[in-house]
DNA sequence: CAAGTTGTACGAATTGTTTCGTATTCAAAT
DNA sequence: ATTTGAATACGAAACAATTCGTACAACTTG
């Protein structure tokens, strides 16, 4: 079993997204698709190039200009959050945190209804 | 409104979650509900010493021994770490925080129907 | 009252994360 | 060929969070 811990940092993850969203990137369009501008291009290299030491991306270096992709999954890596605010935060309740998401006004109706399909599902 | 930003670091949070439980309680009444085997009495202290002087506590010094409460609610602070996972981590859809939570063998049946009647509630 | 115990205060070391400056390489365009 | 531009590599600064050492004050008890 692949399970040492995978615990990407703040920045980390928004690279992490930008690649889930796009299967494969090279760090310029990783960096204009953050379009931070806040932090420069070489921040983005730097922080694609740390995720690659910790073994959460690959790269294509055959050519110039490397191409990355994420090699953790993006529902291991959630999960591995969520499971972590659920600890950290709401001391061990799934339930206490799904209600807290849903109290604010970020939930529609549509959206609830497909929750409660898919608690249905669960059964 | 008093809405400056809440953003309780890791540690500031294991230790605001003691005050909410307890109501009020000492440095080492926390440090001990903690029991880190991994970090000493003075850290917590640090620790709370550092919520105070943020704001986030609130603490009476006229005994030897003071006695820290949380001044930050425990729903607001909640609300706004999942609304910054659903931010960071979910794109902003509220749902798919809620499906990866419920995914996970962290919830039970009883919590799941307790989920349910908590939708219908919501309509 | 002296010694030990329990507490706070606080600076500083350590560790982790982000950001950037700068060197260097490679390829394209003049 | 030389210049220019776009890329990587990498060390180090800047910032943030945690941890602890140590000084000192205030009780406790022998």
């Amino acid at each position: 079993m692949d399970n040492y811990n995978i615990k990407p940092t703040e920045g980390e993850m928004e690279i992490l997204q930008v690649l889930w969203q796009k299967g494969n990137a090279t760090v310029r369009e990783v960096h204009e698709a953050l379009n931070k501008k806040d932090s420069g291009y070489t921040t983005t290299l730097k922080l694609m190039q740390i995720l690659h030491e910790k073994g959460m991306v690959d790269r294509d270096t055959t050519q110039k200009t490397h191409v990355y992709k994420a090699l953790v999954s993006q529902d291991k890596t959630e999960k591995q959050l969520v499971n972590k605010m659920i600890d950290n935060v709401f001391n061990g309740s799934a339930a206490r945190l799904v209600m807290q998401a849903l109290g604010n006004h970020s939930a529609s109706a549509e959206e609830i209804d497909e929750i409660k399909k898919y608690l249905d599902s669960l059964k």
